[in-house]
DNA sequence: ATGTCGCTATGTTAGCGA
């Protein structure tokens, strides 16, 4: 089975390169975040063409994820468990399904735009709901794994350069901290290959030229449980999906499973 | 580092979020 995670950066312009990234790749589920759209708008039928189900959650302009599944798609679930909310309402950005056996969750973490900004302290809120909903889920047997935009960088080495990132959120140690509250309900990273350079990013500011100058950061991640990361056979960021005309400014990350 | 992109309303350009 072939999972995958990608920050589409609104599904509508983006449908064309999704439609040919599914078909070249042959990915059985992808996890899929920033819709920038409603349930309701979301183009079911070209991908229901190709052979997938789909599970989405949108509620408006911003965020919005989905489950797209060609092998099988039961008990969703939108939003987590004790979900804060931002500003008094409501966003959409979670949502979980089992597909295959294999229960998945797409996830599109809040940006924190500045550590003093709510939008930072409402960002570790959600991370813990994230924590407690995952606890609750979890059970040793059944391959479970988060997928999608955390929006925080693990390690120092998952940004191009971690001096210019003083005083910026994605690297601060509560944000590392409350990854590593969710590592520790059973979980682990499913760190990819990178197909060029050392390092694997899946995230290039649109900006600067960062992407060809490869100034990224890594923030789309994989945790899986010990019964996912057991089957994992490969796992790769597909920065050729960056490429071209009209990308994303994300990369997806793809795992193969001996599932 | 702030060079782009996508969205919406204030609407054919500005403001916001990322």
């Amino acid at each position: 089975m072939r999972i995958a995670t990608w920050n589409v950066n609104s599904i509508l312009p983006r449908l064309p390169r999704v439609l040919e990234w599914l078909g070249q790749t042959g990915t059985d589920v992808l996890c899929v975040q920033e819709l920038k759209n409603t349930t309701e708008a979301f183009p079911v039928e070209p991908v229901r063409e190709l052979g997938y189900e789909v599970a989405a959650y949108g509620l408006g302009r911003w965020n919005g994820v989905a489950i797209l599944s060609k092998a099988g798609l039961e008990d969703v679930t939108r939003g987590l468990t004790g979900e804060p909310r931002f500003d008094g309402a409501a966003e959409a950005r979670a949502i979980g399904a089992t597909c295959g056996g294999v229960r998945v969750w797409s996830v599109y973490v809040p940006n924190g735009r500045e550590p003093e900004n709510p939008h930072y302290a409402y960002k570790l809120e959600w991370l813990a709901a994230l924590r407690a909903t995952v606890a609750a889920e979890l059970g040793a047997e059944r391959p479970f794994a988060v997928l999608g935009d955390f929006n925080v960088a693990p390690d120092d080495a998952d940004v191009w350069d971690i001096t210019a990132f003083a005083g910026s959120t994605h690297v601060t140690p509560p944000e590392r901290a409350a990854l590593a509250a969710l590592r520790e309900t059973g979980l682990a990273d499913v760190f990819p290959r990178p197909l060029k350079y050392d390092h694997p990013f899946t995230y290039w500011d649109y900006r600067a030229g960062n992407f060809p100058n490869n100034r990224g950061m890594r923030i789309d991640l994989v945790y899986g449980n010990a019964a996912f990361t057991g089957a994992v056979t490969d796992s790769y960021v597909d920065r050729e999906a960056r490429k071209g005309k009209g990308p994303s400014d994300h990369a997806p990350v793809v795992v193969d499973l001996a599932l």
